[in-house]
DNA sequence: AATGCAGTTCCAGCATGTGGAACTAAAATT
DNA sequence: AATTTTAGTTCCACATGCTGGAACTGCATT
């Protein structure tokens, strides 16, 4: 994406007089506290009644259920009357699509993996980086019974996810110590990469290759390979992956796959009229 | 997304002493005025400006900006420093993504079912395509003595029922050709379409017409009208169906059913958040 | 320099949202 | 059947938090 520093760097270059007003810059009370209500339906897919939603953003029920009917009017959240559950509404997903430049993309993406999950006969997903998190756009399912996880608005941590670790090979300095300091490297399985070191090497190793390899590492079983579109400016823009399990994704189909994604995800960095990178100086 | 113009509900600017509206129970302002906002952005993909967010939804810029800088803060919405611009943010994405996991189709479909079975009078039924079989999900049945067959969890072949053709128009160009090589052009009635080329120009027909015509194919005395129901990428989600006697169903009501069912597959559609497909181009 | 314009911040004033409490409905307990 | 408990909904006095005009900034145009 563009915006990799997520300062805005023009707007504000008069900050003469010195704002020193860190919490109350103009916020708005009641909408803030909306969204958190969305954020809390949204971790529940199943719905959460009203108490329970109140609860979770320690709002009185007579708030939280003022907010919801207003969100409702709105169709941003709907009721199941019949479980008598809050859930996110249909309006929410309309918008929530239009995610910009995302759905172009995303529209003009998906043929091709759609290809590549018939040439690989692998779930196919497509993902960005959204502050230093891997935030799956759109899946293409492979027919096979036994298949990989998270659709999309999944989100996963960089450093145990293919799509993940790509994008951390081209990210700058900073934004990989961020991931590896603040975030931390959270060990997901026994084969995570939770060393700070092994993962610089295995970084290393992705810019040369040109394709990165996930070995259970996000989770038991399953295997994932993964490699970047480009926008003009040979900045990652995305991130596509080809995963599945052990016993489909074997270490003499690693390099096809890897091929295959690298070769995929270049045709779709040329139609976005994207850039590939120089030659990597590592 | 329906409306070009900026339409705003209803609109109370703050000299209004007159509380003239008693059913605005627990509207909350400024979270409407939000959603309003977020609502033209989503609009307009390619982003909008302060003042041209402000114009559309009728409010002062200065209003509109603590608004969207509240949900910027949240991420609902982003603000392309370069172009100046407010676009929808990642966060809308990911709630909104919540919404297709947790919709039941059924349980949606079922009061707008109701409604179809109503205004024609005849059994209405809901049906998906599995490997190129019809599934029957949902069934709301007339009063009348005299009425159609196979209840939810039937199936059905494509190419002889009302919504298996339907879905049939709407499928790939291999996926037609397995039903009618691999599975065969049963005939279960003199009027069934065991011919490909005959049921390829019913298809065609289907397409243009916007719904499907199942005149005594499957049984003698049976007829049916049937229509889709669409995702979000516009690819068939379910069929929809009206069926009766010969006697009920005359040819004269036959186009009147049709455009009701197609309407109220539309309306299904639309309330799953999916999308019509483009016109058809055969 | 002067003017215009889009975006941002300020602030007084009061409309608006807040949340405790009262109320209703349904479920659980006696 | 009467009672208690729990969950959801409505009410309303009060002061908080929102509004929007105005002032300001930085940039573009004349």
């Amino acid at each position: 994406m563009s915006e990799v520093v997520p300062i805005r760097p023009r707007t504000k270059p008069n900050l003469a007089p010195v704002r020193e007003n860190p919490r109350t810059s103009g916020q708005v009370q009641s909408l803030s506290r909306a969204l958190w209500l969305m954020n809390a339906l949204a971790d529940c897919p199943q719905g959460l009644s009203l108490s329970e939603v109140a609860h979770r953003v320690q709002l009185p029920t007579s708030t939280a259920h003022r907010l919801l009917t207003t969100l409702q009017n709105e169709r941003y959240v709907r009721f199941d009357s019949e479980r008598s559950a809050w859930l996110i509404g249909v309006q929410a997903f309309q918008i929530g699509s239009t995610f910009v430049r995302s759905r172009d993309m995303v529209a003009m993406a998906r043929p091709y993996m759609r290809r590549l999950m018939e040439e690989s006969g692998e779930t196919v997903n497509l993902a960005i980086n959204d502050r230093m998190e891997v935030v799956y756009l759109a899946q293409v399912e492979c027919h096979k019974m036994m298949r990989a996880i998270a659709g999309p608005g999944g989100r996963a941590r960089m450093h145990c996810s293919g799509v993940g670790k790509a994008l951390l090979a081209y990210a700058s300095e900073s934004e990989l110590h961020d991931v590896i300091e603040n975030q931390g490297l959270t060990r997901e399985t026994q084969k995570t990469l939770a060393d700070a070191d092994a993962l610089k090497a295995d970084l290393k190793m992705i810019r040369k290759r040109g394709y990165a390899i996930d070995d259970e590492e996000n989770a038991i079983g399953l295997r994932c390979v993964a490699s970047l579109v480009f926008d003009e400016h040979g900045e990652p823009l995305a991130g596509l992956s080809v995963s599945g399990p052990m016993a489909r994704m074997t270490d003499a189909r690693l390099p096809v796959l890897g091929a295959a994604v690298t070769q995929i995800a270049a045709e779709i960095t040329g139609e976005l009229g994207g850039l590939l990178p120089a030659e990597p100086t590592t």
